[in-house]
DNA sequence: GACCAGGCACATC
DNA sequence: GATGTGCATGGT
């Protein structure tokens, strides 16, 4: 079978399992850039109740976020871990939409895609997977991507090395499958649950994955 | 109590 | 260029 067609069969496998995820949960596309950054590293469980007490302090919108006392920002993202840094990546991307886009996401529409990505890169704490989810998740970008659930499962499946490079696996998606958001949106998300539901074990073979019968 | 979670930057060799 | 470490809360 060739890659495409695998990766294909994965995806449909996964889809008839879990159904549709969703993805992103996020109000807005700056909760979605938001979100992303707080979820670094982190649960997503813990993400959401940072994300509430933004809302709550009714500082989920760009100028007020930015309004805030550093401090106060990590008091509010306390629950997402890293509070520290994640306020300090979080101003950094206001910064950005301050001198950028005069705190209007939707102007960012204009940019090509390479450009934008370039753009979010160059904000100190953003890197390639938080980059790319809000390609993906927030702007609607044609950009797969790819987490450590990633690199672990087609490890695991015999496709690529354990020690993949990102643009690698990216590449490996992207030249095998269409350029297609919506479909890029699922996969992404059909790879992070799978790897939360099933495939956690660190052993070589995980029983009840429903890839499993890939590796044949 | 150990281990993990939808990373990233930085120091050191 | 590769390898190691800090960042931190909350669930299992």
């Amino acid at each position: 079978m060739g890659t495409a067609a695998r990766l294909e069969s994965m995806y449909r496998s996964m889809l008839d399992s879990l159904g549709s995820s969703g993805w992103w949960p996020g109000e807005t596309p700056f909760e979605v850039c938001v979100g992303a950054i707080l979820t670094q590293n982190t649960a997503w469980t813990n993400v959401e109740k940072a994300i509430a007490a933004l809302q709550e302090a009714e500082c989920m919108e760009p100028q007020a976020m930015y309004a805030l006392p550093p401090e106060e920002l990590a008091a509010l993202i306390r629950s997402a871990g890293y509070f520290n840094i994640k306020a300090a990546r979080l101003r950094g991307f206001l910064e950005l939409l301050r001198d950028r886009c005069d705190w209007n996401l939707a102007a960012f529409d204009d940019f090509e895609t390479g450009e934008l990505r370039n753009t979010l890169l160059s904000v100190k704490g953003i890197g390639p997977e938080t980059a790319d989810s809000m390609l993906l998740y927030a702007f609607g970008r044609p950009v797969f991507v790819v987490d450590a659930y990633t690199a672990r499962m087609f490890a695991r499946h015999g496709m690529v090395s354990e020690e993949v490079e990102y643009h690698e696996l990216q590449a490996l998606f992207m030249d095998a499958l269409d350029q297609d958001v919506a479909l890029y949106n699922e996969f992404h998300a059909l790879i992070v649950r799978t790897g939360k539901d099933w495939c956690k074990k660190k052993a070589p073979l995980c029983e009840t994955c429903p890839l499993k019968t890939f590796l044949d």
